[in-house]
RNA sequence: CGCGGGAUAGAGCAGUUGGUAGCUCGUCGGGCUCAUAACCCGGAGGUCGUUGGUUCAAGUCCUUCUCCCGCAACCA
């Protein structure tokens, strides 16, 4: 049954705030491959983290006035928490601020460095002062920094490099001779046309702009940015050193599979195999870069107000009931979406009706009849064969949807199991059965062989719904679960006394819960936002408010911009003259239905060009974000007249 | 022409290298009564977004156009 090693890693997660559902997902979906491949015979080590350095989370400390170290704290404990709640099985958690990973990341670095593939070098670019942001010249917007649009100056700042140019060929012949590299195939095609080919540049692998991160150990006025230190985790989880590694490192190392989110396959496929190049270490087998969860059909943000957190779902539907969700309902290459309806549709039909009816009749079929207890298997039918071979059938289906990261097919399989389950159910009809003394042994047989499916099923399980597989294991009096125990029938003792018929999942009232939740909804999210805001805003005081200059303005013309989804080009007469304002209202305003109204403009703002439209103000608008934003009218008043 | 993804039944999706269009939910009809208004069977419903082409054969390959969605830019 050993089946030798298997090391399987989700990406670290970035501290920088609570994840929501979108990003519980990879974790999710690495301990289902996890708990599958244990269940199959492989001695799997599971890894999973946090990413805890950078200039992010050093500026959200100082703004929160904590240090960076009681922020990670606070977020890696929230992250930690969620993996425990989604009952994932991971066998280290690894933190980039731990002692022995950012110890093994300066010897890499001055490893590298003293090899003479990391060299000093500058970053020479276009710099905006406020903004402290470096820009290529393909960022800029008419010469001037995209983010505030003032001009920007050439600057240069020291940095080190990694020289990925050197390893390019090598990638490149790497990722060509394993067409299994990177998965799905598609991303390999987009890597190898876009980035690959064209001509690496050297990679910036240090910072000096900010201090919270691991320091290079010659150079104090570094420290190591990113991909040196988070991509590290995967090695140095295992106790990989460059002057002796572990016996565990020597065991686990090469992963079988890094899995981790479409975003950052460019990193994980370039930048971290060439790091292992350069430090003569063997490259992970796959890389698989899974699809994100939208909400509908948007991305989760908070200032869409669409977040989801996995407590929320859990509390909501339990803990079991999440994972089959996402496992169920992500595609392995498209985006997937999550809703309240299809999560609630998908909960009363696959795990309410079809899993739980189905053991709950049996169960209670055995009890009603045999009073728990039956008496023999042995009074087969023809019609049982088919319903075995069936059965037994959705286990190399698995395997083989596992092989291919097609976790949504593997779950299907089994669901289609329980199908199969109860259409036995019609095919043979017990309670016709039970109604001839003569037929005893025949009902008998029947039943067992449903409980035997039902043992399997709970086997199949084991790696989307742990729980669920206990329960019903429980209520089936049998512990046996084993690979080997699932492969054929037989493995039920004659002669258990199965446990009470309970529900494993109660329908839900789908038009009850919705409404609950539209309700807890509106009135969390208003206070949220407004408690945040408001909390956040400095007082002023009224010489600060009289700098602001505000005035009635009558809208003359009104057009969208070109190439502008949100913007429109307003011209207004501000009692002094005409004057232009790009707005961005386009979503909730048409052109038409402004022209002649009076609005409030900001007359004192200094310009900005947006999309080329060069904006002399703004004016206000009432904002409750993104449902709802209305402008200000003020009709009738005298253009000019002093707003305050 | 900024980059990329997509358009298949009322909804959500699958369709691997071209070979009779499928699945889930919903809907309509029937069956059953062990079970959680459940379960089982059947029906209706699709010119596979549009144009032209390659082919014995196109949802699948090439081409024209339209529309949607990400990213980039944009809430002054």
């Amino acid at each position: 049954m050993d089946k030798g090693k298997y090391y399987i890693t989700t990406a670290i997660a970035y501290t920088s705030k609570k994840p929501h559902i979108g990003n519980s997902y990879e974790i999710v979906l690495t301990d289902a491959i996890a708990r599958f491949k244990r269940m199959q015979g492989y001695d799997v080590f599971f890894c999973t983290g946090t990413d805890e350095h950078g200039q992010k989370i050093e500026e959200l400390a100082k703004a929160a006035g904590i240090t960076p170290k009681e922020h990670v704290d606070k977020v890696a404990g929230e992250i930690k928490d969620i993996c425990d709640l989604l009952n994932t099985t991971y066998d280290h958690f690894i933190r980039t601020t731990d002692d022995y990973h950012e110890k093994t990341v300066q010897k890499i670095f001055k490893k590298l460095y003293d090899q003479g593939d990391i060299y000093k070098g500058s970053y020479e670019g276009h710099y905006c002062v406020p903004c402290e942001s470096f820009f290529t010249d393909a960022q800029l917007v008419d010469g001037k920094c995209p983010d505030c649009g003032r001009e920007v100056r050439l600057a240069k700042e020291e940095a080190y490099f990694l020289k990925l140019s050197k390893y390019q060929k090598q990638l490149e012949k790497h990722i060509e001779e394993h067409p299994n590299f990177i998965y799905p195939e598609s991303r390999k095609n987009e890597m190898l046309n876009n980035f690959i080919r064209p001509g690496l540049q050297d990679l910036c692998v240090s910072r000096t702009a900010f201090k919270w991160g691991v320091p290079v150990t010659f150079d104090d006025r570094h420290v190591i940015y990113v991909w040196i230190d988070a991509l590290s985790n995967y090695i140095t989880a295992l106790g990989y050193d460059p002057d002796g590694s572990s016996e565990m490192y020597k065991k686990y190392w090469p992963a079988n599979v890094h899995i981790i989110g479409k975003d950052i396959i460019r990193f994980h496929t370039i930048y971290w195999p060439i790091m292992l190049m350069a430090l003569g270490e063997p490259l992970p087998e796959q890389v698989y870069g899974h699809p994100w969860l939208l909400f509908g059909t948007d991305k989760m943000s908070k200032s869409k107000g669409n977040v989801i957190y996995a407590d929320e779902l859990t509390k909501r539907f339990g803990v079991d009931a999440v994972r089959y969700y996402l496992l169920s309902e992500m595609p392995h290459a498209t985006d997937g979406s999550i809703s309240y309806e299809t999560m609630i549709e998908r909960f009363n039909s696959d795990l309410a009706n079809t899993l739980g009816n189905l053991v709950n009749r049996t169960v209670a079929m055995v009890n009603k009849y045999f009073d728990g207890v039956l008496p023999c298997n042995t009074c087969e039918d023809e019609i049982d064969a088919s319903f075995k071979a069936d059965i037994l059938s959705a286990l190399p289906a698995m395997e083989k949807a596992f092989d291919d990261f097609r976790i949504a097919d593997a779950v299907e399989a089994v669901i289609n199991s329980a199908k199969r389950s109860n259409k036995y159910i019609d095919e043979t009809a017990p309670w016709a059965l039970a109604k001839d003394e003569e037929k005893k042994d025949r009902l008998s047989t029947v039943l067992y062989n449903l409980l035997e499916a039902i043992r399997i099923i709970a086997a199949e399980l084991v790696p989307f719904m742990p729980e669920t597989a206990e329960a019903i294991l429980s209520q089936i009096n049998c512990e046996e679960k084993s690979y080997d125990s699932i492969l054929s029938f037989g493995a039920y003792k004659v002669g258990t006394k199965v446990n009470a018929a309970t529900p494993l999942f109660n329908r839900i009232d789908a038009k009850a819960m919705l409404e609950e939740i539209e309700a807890e909804r509106k009135a969390q999210a208003f206070d949220e936002a407004k408690k945040a805001e408001i909390e956040g805003v400095a007082k002023i005081g009224i010489e600060d408010f009289a700098k602001v200059d505000l005035r009635v303005a009558k809208i003359v013309e009104c057009e969208p911009v070109k190439k502008a989804k949100k913007l429109l080009k307003l011209t207004l007469n501000d009692g002094a003259g005409m004057r232009t304002v790009a707005s961005g209202i386009a979503k909730w305003y048409k052109p038409e239905e402004l022209i002649g109204k009076s609005v409030i403009l900001v007359s004192n703002l200094k310009p900005a060009v947006l999309c080329g439209v060069e904006s002399q103000g703004m004016i206000l608008a009432a904002d409750c974000g993104e449902e709802d934003v209305r402008v200000i009218f003020v009709d009738g008043m005298p253009e000019g007249s002093k707003v305050r």
